[in-house]
DNA sequence: GTGAAAGCGCTAACAT
DNA sequence: ATGTTAGCGCTTTCAC
C-alpha cells in the first residue's frame, strides 16, 4: 500500500503538502494540488486512517453501548429506532459507529469501559443501567464525553435525551374518558429499566392526572407493570382482566407489550375495537399497519436517537456539556377521529 | 494518559516487557508480571487500541456494510437478525462490529469502498448488489478479506452464506395440497434484491416441483412478486384475490409480506386461519406471538449472520477462501399438528 | 506556499 | 527472561 510518501515523491513535494491536500487545508497552489492529487490517482493511494488517528488523537468513531443482551436488542424496534438516528447523525457528520451489545447483559458495563479506557472511539451514547454511576464518574473524570438515553439519576442535568411520556398517557387517558370509558388499564414501564431511577415519569402520573379532573382515582387492580415485552403485556393484560373483568380499554407502555395484550384479550374472547381498546404505547411503524385502527402513544425515538447523536457530536466539538433534552410523547386519537 | 513507558519506567522494566505483559506472552517471570500489572493498575494504565492497530496492521474491527437506506434496515427484523448473528459471533471472538448503512441507498457501493480503502478494518460482511461486482474484484486485488450475504453471481463459489428456500417451500406447498388445498397464493421474492442474479433459487421452484407432484400445473394468476415490505404484500395479495377469489391459502417469502397479505385478506372480509390459511415467510418470533396458529417458513437468518462472521473470522486468520454455505430454510406446520 | 524533523503509543526483530 | 532499536503512516510544530 502506498504511503504519503510516495504519494510526495511523486508529486515531487512534501509528505506535509500532501497531508495539506488530503485535509483540504487552504494554503495550497492550485497547481500544487492538482499534481498531488494526480499522483494519488496514479498510485491508488488511500490514506491510512489509523495512522491519522493515532497522530490526532482521535479517531472519528462513535461508540453506542447497549445494555441487555443481543437477543432483546435487536428485536426491540424502539432501540432499533434510536440506533438508526444516532447512526444517520454521526454518520452523515463522517463518523462511523462502532456498535457493542454485551452479549451477555451483565457484560454490560465492563464492555463500555473496554470502549472508552482504549479509547478508540470519540464519545459514547449509552443507556442508564444499574451500577452505570460509577462510570460515569470515570467518563466525567476523564472529561470523556457521553450522551445517555433516558437519565442515571433524577437530578442529571446535562448530556441526556429523555422522552417523557406522562403528558401523551394523560391525553390518552382522557380521550379514552371522554369517550366514555371508566375502567382503563394500564401496563406501565418498569420502574428499573432504562430511567432505572426516575419516578417523575412513569406513565402513571398522566394517568391519575387525567383520571383526578374527571374526580375518579386510581384503581390499583387496573394498574400492572410490564418489561417492555409481548410476554410481559400478555400477562399484565390477563391479571388486569382477572381483577376487574369489567374492563373496556388498556394503556400500554410499549408496543409489544401492546401485542402481548391483544392476544391475551382474543385468547380471553374479547374482540379488539370492540370490546376492549387498546393504547399502544411507541406507535411503530409496523403497529400502524397491523392495527390502523388504535390509538396510540407515539413514541419519538427515532428523535431521540437523532437528538443524542447531535448532541454527543456538539459535546465532542466544543468540550462543554450541554443541558438535557426531554422529548413529549404525543397521543395518536384513532384513525377517522 | 500513562503510556506503556511510564509502567515500563515505573515497575523498572523495559516497555517490551509491558508490551508481553498486556498480550499473555509466555516469557516473562511470574514475579516481574506481577510487578508490572501492579504499576499498570497504580497508574490506571490503558493500552491504546490504536497505536497496537497501526503497528500490527489490523484493527480487530469487522466491518457490516448494509445498502438499502437506514430507513428500510433497521426495520427490517431478517436484516436484525442476521445483525446480531454477525454481531455475536464476532463480538465473542474479540473483535469490534462497525456498522454502516449508507443514509441514501445509492451510497452504498462508494461507503463499501471507503470503509475498505482507509483499512480501519480486518473484513467486511456485505450484500450483493447491483454493481458490486467491480468491488469485489477490487477487494480479490488487494486480497481483503470478505464475505457475502447470498451471492453476488450464479457461479460465485466461495466466501458466501445464503438461505435457500425451495426445499422448505416445496414442504410447505406439499401440505398444503395434502390438506386439501387446490388454489394455492404464492407471493414470491423479487427477483433482483439481495441474489440480484440467481434465479435457481426462487421460490416458485419449490412451489412448481410440489404442484407437478401432484400432477398440477403453475396458475400464473396465483403469482405474485413482492419487495419484501408489508405493502408489498398487501398489493400482492389483492391481486391474487381480484384474479383468483377462490384462493384458499398463500404462501409468503417474507414476514412483513405475510403480515400484509393478512391484512388485505382481512380488509376484504376474510377470517385468516378459517378462509385463508398463510404461510408466512421467515417465522420471526414476533410472528409466532402474533399468529400463532399459522404455518410458516422458517429462514435462519441469524443462523445465516452466525456462520458469516465465522466465515469471516476464519478467512482472516487462515488467509484463504472457504467454499460458500447454502442454509435450507425449514417448513413449519401449525401448531397442534 | 512549502518543507524538515519530531513523535503519537505501540510491537517486531534482533539482540543479550 | 528481558532489553534495544527502529518504525507503522500520519500530522504538528516551526522554520523558510
Amino acid at each position: 500500500m502506498p504511503t504519503i510518501y510516495d504519494v510526495a515523491k511523486l508529486a515531487e513535494v512534501s509528505p506535509k503538502t500532501v497531508s495539506r491536500v488530503l485535509n483540504g487545508e487552504p494554503a495550497v497552489a492550485e497547481e500544487t494540488r492538482a499534481r498531488v492529487l494526480a499522483a494519488m490517482k496514479q498510485l491508488d493511494y488511500h490514506p491510512n486512517a489509523i495512522a491519522a488517528s493515532l497522530k490526532r488523537q482521535r479517531s472519528n468513531i462513535i461508540g453506542f453501548v447497549v445494555p441487555y443482551g443481543s437477543e432483546f436488542v435487536f428485536q426491540d424496534p424502539n432501540m432499533m429506532e434510536q440506533l438508526r438516528g444516532v447512526h444517520d447523525v454521526v454518520t452523515q457528520a463522517g463518523y462511523d459507529l462502532l456498535l457493542s451489545v454485551p452479549v451477555e447483559r451483565k457484560d454490560a458495563l465492563s464492555e463500555l469501559l473496554r470502549l472508552v479506557r482504549n479509547k478508540n472511539i470519540d464519545g459514547v451514547i449509552l443507556y442508564p443501567t444499574a451500577g452505570v454511576e460509577r462510570i460515569i464518574k470515570e467518563l466525567n473524570q476523564k472529561n470523556f464525553k457521553y450522551v445517555t438515553l433516558e437519565r442515571y439519576r433524577e437530578d442529571q442535568q446535562t448530556n441526556y435525551v429523555r422522552i417523557n411520556a406522562v403528558a401523551g398517557v394523560y391525553q390518552a387517558t382522557r380521550y379514552l374518558l371522554e369517550k366514555g370509558h371508566r375502567r382503563i388499564g394500564l401496563i406501565n414501564k418498569p420502574a428499573s429499566f432504562f430511567n432505572y431511577c426516575c419516578s417523575e415519569d412513569s406513565l402513571i402520573n398522566g394517568y391519575a392526572s387525567a383520571l383526578a379532573e374527571a374526580g375518579m382515582e386510581v384503581d390499583a387492580g387496573l394498574v400492572e407493570t410490564g418489561d417492555y415485552t409481548f410476554e410481559g403485556g400478555y400477562q399484565a393484560f390477563m391479571n388486569i382482566r382477572e381483577r376487574e373483568p369489567g374492563v373496556t380499554a388498556v394503556i400500554c407502555a410499549s408496543d409489544p407489550m401492546a401485542y402481548g395484550a391483544i392476544r391475551a384479550a382474543e385468547d380471553g374472547g374479547m374482540a379488539v375495537g370492540r370490546d376492549l381498546l387498546v393504547v399502544s404505547g411507541d406507535n411503530l411503524p409496523l403497529t400502524r399497519k397491523l392495527y390502523p385502527m388504535l390509538p396510540a402513544l407515539s413514541n419519538p425515538s427515532f428523535e431521540q436517537g437523532r437528538y443524542a447523536g447531535d448532541m454527543l457530536l456538539t459535546l465532542i466539538k466544543e468540550k462543554r456539556d450541554l443541558p438535557g433534552i426531554s422529548l413529549d410523547a404525543r397521543f395518536v386519537p384513532p384513525k377517522g377521529l
